[in-house]
DNA sequence: TTGTTTAAGTGAAACGTTTCATTCTATCGC
DNA sequence: GCGATAGAATGAAACGTTTCACTTAAACAA
């Protein structure tokens, strides 16, 4: 019959089980003091058996680390979002410390609001998504560390991917496949993610002379009517999309219209998302290293917590180009074989 | 210049700098006790010009409650649980209170030792999305209220949805369109929601006389060999999968295989997540409530937590068949007009 | 006037820890 | 045998609140 009772020991009980003071049943507990070991040795039973847990309120009182940390995300319900959470719980978690989630539903309102919250809590750090690339936050921080992801703030830690150069792999992989008239739809320019995404691809297009059309797009599927306009219109071979989102969005316009992809028009994503191998035809897409990134950032927000005078890092990870089915050659003597899942596509055009 | 420094202004020094008590202060700062109106306002107004803050943790040992609740959850990452956890968060933060997330992974251990951290980190409450039917976490729960989400267990408050009704709905729509060859790809059969949805489907097929076969699988779209084959080896006209995420695997490898959906079998899921819409083809799935469940969860939560000794509730929201592309008819004479984003199907078979 | 009631405000204990400063004992060097 | 030292254990303050019980003073009834 264990102690599953509503009521919790405290160490004043415990030390009082044990016959010693609140002191040595503390020091017994967390392994520190000057305790003798046969002492410390009967405290530890007696607190097992009492089933003590210490209550971390009123440790985090007194030592001022509450051992939580909160994050901050536009939008869980994008599905390039959970997979970086749930990486950055588990990571977080194998150092013992919880993690409050909040999401801001793309409004610099409820971020303030969100942050403000956790602020107040009590949480020891902040892994940050910004909407936008203006610090919304800056003053409710109290102190509090922050890591920020995906965005270029100053004055905080920085976690990104080479935006930069997933743009160029994307333009340069269609234009090495003969695409010559190239459409890119973007995602919000207010944010520098897909600001350097789009700056990069469309500058690669350009200096070939191959850019057809750019337009600027939200993170959803659901496309504007200025899209599929500027789409319906569209002769361009190929489109690069500044999401997979976008991408699947366009595809699936594309389709409705009765042009084949990629048999008449290729198009290449961004992110890889888990979706993407899913998608009929499978996406090419450009990758970056989701879980790396969340790993990095609860270990440099954990870091920064421990050394708060440290100087800022930037850390910059790699992004890849993966290749399946939706991306095709357009230079006649080209042959794609994209093995996927069982599926083979043969010579395309 | 405003007062975003490190230091927090504590109760005390509010207190002197309003030349009143501590205790004064902090009636007017909580709007309580019995204070003079010029006072608490004079007190409010010094409150406001130092941008004090009260210390939510010390605030929490006084009282007894964090405002804060934890939300234990199998897997981010498939597509059924972000909407659920955003719902959850939103609802709870309406009401001032932070959510806790933890993901299990699938493990009973994991489950075990999250629900441990949590209720140790003092929370007041905990929604709990059960691996399995078993109640792996009960003495570790020292009195903390839980709602238990989409499992049966004893003992709990639990929100569900009926899907009973979801399995009969499925299998009726298949049999009403002519299908005379049904097989199942259940769920993992040690979740009581995938038993209630694959016995109720295979008890109503069965009844009609026409089960062609029945596998258990599991939440992923990547499918067992041991599936696969009875797929292969199928002739069925019809597949009933236990979620969308097996219906979306079930069709991928059909088409693999160049099996037309759903001109030569029809397919149809549960959940409808969000990506059944997306896919290609659409998917016909039963739909859940799942935000209206995740906002009863948080509700009945908070309620409990305000009344601990009310008797326990169960919720059960309705389902419903959302018919999409991948389900063709097979009497003769039915026509099937779905139009779905623009494309139109015309008649099958 | 005197006693009673009410409003306004305060002192201090308590929540469960951590940790500094201190005391107590026993051992050691000589 | 004595002071010094080190090891073991403890007392109590402090963290920032809430809230009970109490005091003070003013207002009122008779």
């Amino acid at each position: 019959m264990t102690n599953s009772a509503l009521k919790r020991i405290t160490l004043k009980e415990l030390a009082k089980a044990a016959g010693v003071s609140v002191a040595s049943a503390s020091y017994a507990v967390n392994g520190a003091g000057s305790l003798g070991d046969s002492t410390r040795a009967h405290i530890l039973k007696i607190a097992a058996e009492l089933e003590y847990r210490p209550n971390q309120l009123a440790k985090a009182m007194k030592t001022g680390r509450t051992g939580a940390i909160g994050l901050v995300v536009p939008d869980l319900t994008n599905p390039f979002f959970p997979n970086l959470a749930q990486t950055v719980i588990q990571t977080a978690r194998r150092s013992g410390v919880s993690v409050f989630i909040a999401n801001t539903e793309g409004s610099a309102d409820q971020e303030r609001k969100s942050v403000s919250l956790l602020v107040e809590r009590g949480i020891d750090g902040l892994i940050w998504f910004p909407i936008v690339d203006t610090d919304t936050v800056g003053p409710l921080l109290r102190g509090t560390p922050v890591v920020v992801l995906d965005r270029n703030l100053s004055g905080y830690d920085l976690i990104q991917a080479d935006y930069g150069r997933g743009g160029e792999l994307a333009a340069a992989h269609l234009i090495a496949l003969g695409h010559r008239h190239i459409g890119v739809v973007t995602g919000p320019l207010d944010a520098w993610s897909a600001r350097q995404r789009a700056n990069a691809a469309i500058g690669y297009i350009r200096a070939q002379g191959s850019l057809a059309w750019s337009v600027e797009g939200a993170f959803s599927p659901d496309l504007d009517p200025a899209i599929t306009k500027v789409l319906d219109e569209s002769r361009a071979t190929a489109v690069i999309a500044g999401a997979d989102l976008i991408a699947i969005g366009v595809i699936r316009h594309l389709q409705s219209k009765g042009v084949a992809v990629p048999g008449e028009v290729s198009v290449i994503g961004f992110d890889d998302i888990p979706w993407a191998q899913l998608n009929t035809p499978a996406l090419t897409t450009i990758e970056m290293p989701v879980e790396e990134m969340a790993v990095a950032a609860v270990e440099t927000l954990l870091r920064r917590i421990e050394k708060p005078s440290e100087p800022l890092r930037r850390v910059v990870f790699n992004v890849a180009l993966v290749e399946r089915a939706s991306v095709g050659s357009l230079s006649s003597e080209a042959t794609i074989q994209v093995d996927e899942g069982g599926i083979t596509l043969g010579r395309l055009k």
